[in-house]
RNA sequence: CGGGCUGUAGUAUACCGGUAGUACACGUGCUUUGGGAGCAUGUAGACUGGGUUCGAUUCCCAGCAGCCCGACCA
């Protein structure tokens, strides 16, 4: 992509009415604009970062054995008196047509999910069942704050598990703990997240929550750090770290985020939908469940305010929206050989933005590659030539490196 | 939803009861290229409604919007 031609533009002051580090970070790089309190759109740049998220998402969830389904956002104002929901759930959002039929924009899917699957769950041998979509969720929040952190309509992951037994849920929740793992170290912040005991719905007595270590959490955390588990405040008395062999005395405080939450619902929605499938012996049972959700946006806010630092943005190269920035430094001879570098890297297969602006100094270049946050920068000038070749340097580096054309590409394929 | 603060160009801001200044961005011309360049020049602005006043962007009230604190957050 050349940045010439990208419709976004970098800001050097933030919004004023931006003040968490995601939000700033990412409305100077033209990565997103917001719409209205916890509503933002995705600019290109954002929605190369978010697709990407997406993708590693997409990936664990399939190697699950869960199936991708995509359900409706208007949702049927009768499945939710159903469940109570209709009135028990404050932040729903409620809208009516021309006629004034009322309908619900769904924050979540279990009351779509359910109904479906009675039509194609009848017996044992039909489960179990694990479905999901990454779709856009409706809440109310009555403050929308932290930029991505806490929006009202938002991207999810929401996946939902059917089982025959206890056993076979409690089988695949496992299954999902190590997904999600995998999710938050692929995405670059498994370093920071832990999974943390929480208050559990209804039935449940503890869920489970992936909380991410930061200044910007909304939560508190006690972790253990040699066991690497966590206890969120709302839950720490009682008994559960009696339960956990934990010791309050141990356990170290820290501000986190909810990155991602996993649920035994047993059979709160399936019981009032009357989802049942006939065992062996020929006896209806009610279908238990589990439900597990990410929020890609807040996954996305995460990631930048734990990886970023005075001068912006350091993507980890699995999410960022290009692998390497190329700037040219230069016009003439010097603009000439940035573009068939950049030709030569494409032909690479590699993800370039390629910085071609002319009568744009060389401070402005370097300063908009660091708020940008690209894995690598690659600078050609009077300078490199000179030495021999490209300067390479890691966003997360000091130092760069001046190189051949032939190792660049080698190092960046690696 | 309670409390507080704030609404001025695309963005960030300043001053003011007598119709608004600066910086960035944008346009034009020339000069510049290793850490947000220089000179010249141009375009562009008071949230909405009501009140007070000779006159309101400024003061008052209401609405709307945004932010902060709290409550809430399957």
């Amino acid at each position: 992509m050349r940045q010439s031609k990208l419709f976004t533009r970098t800001k050097k002051e933030a919004p004023a009415d931006e003040v968490s580090r995601n939000a700033e970070l990412l409305a100077r790089g033209g990565f997103i604009h917001k719409e209205m309190s916890g509503v933002y759109s995705f600019l290109p740049l954002g929605l190369r970062v978010l697709k990407n998220i997406e993708n590693i998402i997409r990936e664990e969830m399939n190697k699950t054995g869960a199936q991708e389904l995509f359900m409706s956002s208007f949702q049927p104002k009768e499945n939710w008196e159903k469940t109570g929901r209709w009135s028990a759930m404050t932040d729903l959002f409620k809208v009516s047509d021309s006629s004034g039929r009322e309908v619900a924009l769904g924050p979540t899917h279990e009351e779509i999910i359910v109904p479906i699957l009675k039509n194609y769950v009848s017996s044992y041998k039909d489960l179990p069942v694990a479905v999901y979509q990454i779709q856009n969720k409706f809440r109310m929040e009555l403050r929308a704050k932290s930029g991505l952190l806490r929006g009202r309509e938002f991207l999810m992951k929401d996946l939902y598990s059917f089982h025959a037994s206890q056993e076979d849920f409690e089988n695949y929740y496992e299954i999902m703990k190590g997904a999600y793992r995998s999710v938050y170290e692929r995405a670059g912040i498994g370093h920071l997240t832990y999974l943390t005991f929480a208050s559990g719905g209804t039935f449940s007595k503890y869920s489970h929550e992936f909380q991410t270590i930061t200044p910007a959490g909304e939560d508190t955390i006690y972790l253990d750090e040699d066991s690497g588990i966590a206890v969120n405040k709302e839950v720490l008395g009682g008994d559960v770290l009696d339960q956990l062999g934990l010791k309050k005395e141990k356990m170290v405080e820290h501000r986190a985020i909810e990155v991602g939450n996993i649920f035994d619902l047993k059979t709160k929605y399936s019981a009032p939908f009357n989802l049942v499938f006939t065992d062996e012996k020929g006896e209806k049972q009610p279908v238990l469940m589990g439900c597990y959700g990410i929020g890609l946006g807040r996954l996305m806010g995460t990631i930048v305010e734990v990886l970023s630092d005075d001068k912006g943005i350091i993507w980890p190269e699995s999410v960022a929206p290009y692998r390497v920035h190329l700037l040219s430094l230069g016009e003439g001879e010097i603009l000439r050989e940035a573009e068939k570098v950049y030709e030569k890297l494409r032909a690479g297969g590699l993800e370039v933005l390629f910085d071609d602006r002319a009568g744009v100094s060389a401070g402005e270049k370097f300063a908009d590659a660091d708020l940008l946050g690209m894995p690598y920068r690659a600078v050609i000038s009077e300078r490199s030539m000179k030495e021999g070749g490209i300067e390479i340097k890691k966003r997360n580096q000091e130092k760069g490196e001046v190189m051949p054309l032939g190792k660049l590409v080698e190092i960046l394929n690696a």
